[in-house]
DNA sequence: ACTGTATATTGCAATATTACGATGAATAGG
DNA sequence: CCTATTCATCGTAATATTGCAATATACAGT
């Protein structure tokens, strides 16, 4: 039916994939790139960066804002996006307990 | 359109992307949740586990195994899934490529 | 060969995502 | 006040995802 069953999860599951969610697309990996790599606060000129429509550019940037993964300041007629500090740790906590839980593995265990 | 733009963006981005695609529902977290947990490969009890049709998880299981994420082997009648270590290693360190960027962030750096 | 079990695939309906143009709201600079 | 710039939102079209029932395939045991 299209729609997903989010109550059949635990809320780390459902945080987890919400947050895989956000970067579950090239364009706002490359955002978050940009943010990462320029580190001080970046306005709107993604837009010649990306080849995308501005509008399409906003629409992603309110996803990741939705996510928590990036803030926004408005910096006169312009706005101001980076990466929200306190998030970006948690996120990483959250990703690398999943991924550190695979440790003990033996070559004949599975596989 | 509907159409992600996949040759406006570097492999690298389109690669995370299409991870976070793999991880991006609380189904497929569960299911690799419930791999890391047993270590030891697992057949299709997960439909007793996830409340969702046998033919959902079947669905889910291919999109991890088409992510390179899991492996199934063919063991009788049914079917032995578990983590593909060697993929795993390397989405661990894709990832950690892209939360480790973010270090160097003075308080009135921005935000 | 027949039956039951386990898994995959197909077809469909409901919903979500992606992208863009057009429009709106706010600010900066005359 | 007028205009250009910057960004957000709305409406819409194209496509993707999610979920299930029904069906198909493969093996195990009798």
């Amino acid at each position: 039916m299209g729609i997903t069953k989010t109550n059949l999860f635990t809320k780390e599951q459902n945080e987890l994939a919400s947050l895989a969610k956000a970067f579950a697309h090239p364009a706002r990996i490359a955002i978050l790139q940009y943010l990462l790599e320029s580190n001080k606060c970046i306005n709107g000129d993604l837009v010649n960066e990306l080849k995308l429509a501005q509008s399409t550019i906003s629409q992603h940037l309110r996803e990741l804002k939705n996510a928590g993964l990036i803030q926004g300041n408005i910096e006169g007629a312009s706005m101001s996006y980076c990466i929200n500090p306190k998030k970006w740790g948690i996120v990483q906590e959250l990703f690398n307990g999943m991924f550190d839980r695979f440790a003990n593995c033996e070559p004949g265990d599975c596989c």
